[in-house]
DNA sequence: GCATTTGCCTAATACCTTTAGGCAAATTAG
DNA sequence: CTAATTTGCCTAAAGGTATTAGGCAAATGC
């Protein structure tokens, strides 16, 4: 009987790699033992239940993407902030598509309101200090730019972009200037 | 052995209503047995498996979906048009959250290519009648509203919205307003 | 009224979730 | 360095969902 040396760091971690290979609703406690080599009951002394590792894995996931927008943001403003922040968005959900789908999960206000969901609002404001908006307009184009981030990615990962000749790249670059376009508009207004 | 009289019709609109009651995550075959209170089995006569059955609540959704829409379109043009189509969209997903999960369900590509989810893209074109835009411009437009459509409503539906005093009604008619005066300025260029 | 089809059932297998209780390995104490 | 304690993974068991195979009775067609 050796031990492994199972952790609840290490399980969100491996679950969340486990979500990037099959799809972050195939996370499963099971899928997990397995991937350990252990027996299902085991992983229940670090995880309390299968929606608990979900949510950590949420929670990793949140952690991450703000990190890597938070990296992609500094020092730039303006239209080059904005487009930091929606290719680290866009580029996160490529590279770790189960990570992604993981920070979309529901979840309950006090564990949303202690997340890096936090941050995630703090720096879609930040953005827009570059087009100086006053509220309520600043809470509005919050809600716009995270509404058109999220669907973008979310219907680019469906595939519902794959039909067409026209690359999604260029979409996407159309869709970032007009963004800008319109905030910038906004602002003289 | 009294017979209920299941069909596969019968069966995707129970499915439909439970998907809203419960969330379209929680419809399973035994659910929905249960609530024609008949043994999970029977139901495989007339749905082929569990993937099955989703799929069809989602074929349902869409064609729904795309009913109103059409309706709330008909006989408008511009913004009008512009803004009752959001808004078919927007109350679909309040009234049938259950649905409205199903409709994004990912289909396979000939499903997909069979279903109303052509009519989607087609009608969302048609509101694009009243900013003349050229190719490729009107398929990164098409894109574009998708993903403002679907990112509000979807972080809306997630409670995204609710944590501020703004009330989101106000962030969706500015985002409305921005559309169209964006798609406007487009036409202009 | 009889034959056939059809619809729902029983039975069985397999997998996932979760809890309870046990034994051995690792850690701490003397 | 051994003894006591804690901790980690295990066995066992119960309950839920998915799916298939095969059976009997109700509905339908002739």
């Amino acid at each position: 009987m050796v031990r492994v040396g199972l952790t609840t760091e290490r399980l969100t971690q491996a679950g969340a790699e486990l979500a990037d290979e099959v799809g972050f609703d195939q996370v499963t406690v099971s899928a997990l033992a397995r991937r350990f080599d252990v027996k299902v009951a085991s992983l229940y002394s670090h995880v309390r239940n299968s929606h608990d590792l979900k949510t950590r894995i949420a929670l990793l996931a949140l952690e991450e993407l703000a990190d890597r927008v938070a990296a992609a943001v500094a020092g730039r403003a303006g239209k080059d902030a904005l487009a930091a922040f929606a290719d680290a968005y866009r580029d996160y959900a490529r590279v770790h598509p189960g990570r992604y789908d993981a920070a979309r999960l529901r979840l309950d206000p006090e564990t949303a309101a202690a997340s890096a969901a936090v941050r995630h609002s703090q720096m879609t404001r930040a953005i827009l200090r570059g087009y100086d908006l006053t509220e309520p307009d600043q809470t509005h184009a919050v809600r716009m730019l995270g509404s058109v981030f999220h669907g973008y990615v979310s219907l680019e990962m469906a595939g519902a972009f794959s039909h067409t000749a026209v690359p999604s790249q260029e979409s996407w670059a159309w869709t970032l200037d007009s963004l800008d376009t319109l905030l910038r508009t906004w602002t003289t207004t």
